[in-house]
RNA sequence: GCCCAGAUAGCUCAGUCGGUAGAGCAGGGGACUGAAAAUCCCCGUGUCCUUGGUUCGAUUCCGAGUCUGGGCA
């Protein structure tokens, strides 16, 4: 933590930058409106899916009107169909942070991609080497004649501690670890304490929406109704519709890719529906899984007021 | 009214040649360092509809009843 910068240089008044997060449909950016808003403050995605142009309905944005009220940044930065990493989103959110900070002002992270959320909390390094695209393929097919059990073998004797813990079932993150090795020559397991070395580079303080699970459940269901009602299959259709390939990042986004079967035929709009709902329900249980193992998190009840969040980061 | 088929986990159903039962889905828990809204792992006791009978023992076999489908009138 040396290397934390001290938020007295930009801004007074304050010790941390929040990051409100929490599961989908917990009531996150309305909380972060409110704080910035409060603040004066600007808001900062950490969303994977809000990264892309055109997904408007169907990723939850928030409305032209919010938008228009409050400064947001990290959102639309992309086009569909464009890749996007976890690296990418750090080294964008620093800058959009550094940006907001020098003009005074206090960024507002928000956003429940947790991934996005500690890397920024922990100050998370990703270096600047890029796995070749034919070591990848080279592995992917080694995956395909071998078998999982083979590949998962061969990490056992690079990096026991990564094998240890990814599951041979796992190939997308066994794949990985192979591939860090042979891009690199360090493993996997070397990495990733190298990466966090250095520490956050700013004093985050991250906020996480506890809430009900039956009442989280029924607001999922809700909104999913009103992204129909706004025109999420429109939306859908324009997506389909264009050039972009089906293995796109943005084709995996909750809201589209239960689509397909609706336009091959194959299902009801009333079931698209559905998955949406089960699938939305699915992944804010993996998020409450991936922050109830975040140390230092502080647990806020659903409804806590914004000047409530302010008081905890001024001095 | 008569005939036939069902009734088992929250749901859809399998099964027990008579020794109190298990899949999928739902639901719950967990992992996660360059696709993360991704990817992956673990978790199954419930009046086997009710009630008589046969039996050492019935969710299973037999009878009656109730309900739900389907058919015939």
């Amino acid at each position: 933590m040396i290397f934390m910068k001290d938020l007295s240089d930009y801004i007074k008044g304050y010790s941390h930058i929040p990051i409100i997060t929490g599961p989908t449909a917990s009531g996150k950016s309305g909380l972060a409106l409110e704080i910035c808003e409060v603040t004066g403050g600007e808001l900062i995605s950490c969303d994977s899916m809000q990264i892309y142009k055109t997904l408007d309905i169907g990723t939850a944005k928030d409305s032209a009107d919010e938008r228009r009220r409050v400064p947001h940044h990290m959102t639309d930065i992309i086009e569909p169909g464009c890749d996007y990493s976890v690296k990418d989103y750090t080294d964008d959110a620093l800058l959009a942070i550094r940006d907001v900070l020098e003009r005074g002002k206090l960024p507002v992270l928000c956003g429940g991609t947790g991934q996005y959320v500690s890397a920024l909390y922990y100050g998370l390094e990703y270096g600047e080497t890029l796995i070749p695209e034919a070591v990848m393929d080279r592995l992917d097919n080694e995956l395909k004649t071998c078998g999982a059990e083979t590949m998962h073998s061969r990490l056992s004797l690079i990096d026991p501690e990564a094998a240890s813990k990814i599951h041979p079932n796992n190939t997308r993150r066994l794949i990985r670890a192979l591939a860090v090795y042979e891009a690199t020559g360090k493993t996997f397991t070397e990495k990733n304490v190298e990466s966090r070395r250095k520490g956050a580079e700013y004093p985050f303080k991250v906020f996480f929406i506890d809430i009900d699970r039956s009442l989280l459940y029924d607001r999922i269901n809700k909104r999913v109704d009103i992204m129909f009602e706004q025109g999420l299959e429109q939306e859908a259709r324009m997506l389909y519709s264009s050039i972009i390939p089906r293995d796109s990042t943005c084709f995996q986004a909750i809201g589209y890719k239960e689509f397909k079967d609706y336009f091959d035929d194959e299902c009801s709009i009333e079931e698209v529906a559905d998955k949406i709902k089960l699938n939305s329900r699915h992944y804010a249980k993996r998020q409450i899984t991936w922050f109830r193992g975040m140390e230092d998190i502080v647990r806020i009840p659903f409804g806590t007021t914004a000047q409530d969040v302010v008081g905890q980061i001024s001095i």
